[in-house]
DNA sequence: GCGACAG
DNA sequence: ATCTTGTCGC
């Protein structure tokens, strides 16, 4: 089962939120890919009861054949609100009882929001990668970071600019749709992480793990 | 000062 | 995230 390192309490009030950030963020390993990623797993949240209800869902998918070979869904309040930059301290601790939940330990997190790339270089696909100590990537639909967009074709790409820093990559995954936004999270590279997130993406701009979570997490209320 | 700002 | 119509394309 996946153990979570105790690092810090949930806080209430965001300066002690950026606090933890900031202090965590050393811990980030920006290096590493696993030998060999047999097993990913995606992670989503759906707040579909009102705004302080939520349900996270995860599942993890055999990478060769893209079945669901497990998956776990928990339901749970936040009285944290949305505040861009501090997303996880809104998500993660749903989603970490439902990592906990799982009886098989995926080769890597796929995340849905930013890693590096983050004001703070702490994005949810960081903290979750630091917490659990796995590998981790981040897969965003939205970027907090400047970028020119790549080229039209599938596998096409430009860096993620923030404040000078080349923080992630916009990667097209289908021809001629919107990139998404990959950037490391723990333990795995840059270049493996768009690798496998191309190779998540076969038929959809989105990873074949954000979709199989989003549609567990959406077919529990 | 004002707008922008992962999900 | 979620609220929503029509439209284009495979």
């Amino acid at each position: 089962m996946i153990e979570v390192r105790d690092l810090h309490d949930w806080p209430t009030t965001e300066a002690e939120a950026v606090a933890i950030q900031e202090r965590l963020r050393p811990l980030v390993r920006t290096d590493g890919e696993p030998a060999e990623v047999r097993t990913a797993a995606g992670l989503d949240v759906d707040y579909r009861e009102s705004a302080d209800e939520l349900v996270a869902a995860v599942t993890v998918l055999d990478v060769a054949t893209a079945s669901v070979v497990d998956s776990a869904v928990v339901r749970g309040r936040t009285d944290f609100p949305y505040v861009p930059g501090l997303f996880a301290f809104r998500e993660a601790p749903a989603l970490i009882r439902a990592l906990q939940e799982l009886a098989v330990v995926p080769d890597v997190l796929v995340c849905d929001g930013q890693g590096l790339a983050h004001p703070r270089r702490f994005g949810l696909a960081c903290h979750l990668g630091v917490l659990t100590d796995l590998p981790a990537i981040g897969v965003g639909k939205t970027p907090m970071s400047h970028y020119d967009p790549p080229g039209e074709k599938r596998g096409d790409w430009t860096p993620l600019d923030m404040d000078g820093d080349e923080v992630g990559r916009a990667l097209r995954t289908r021809t001629g749709v919107k990139p998404v936004f990959v950037s490391i999270g723990h333990r795995y590279a840059l270049q493996p992480a768009c690798d496998l997130v191309l190779r998540l993406t076969p038929n959809y701009r989105l990873p074949e793990t954000t979709r199989t979570a989003d549609r567990l997490g959406r077919q529990s209320t």
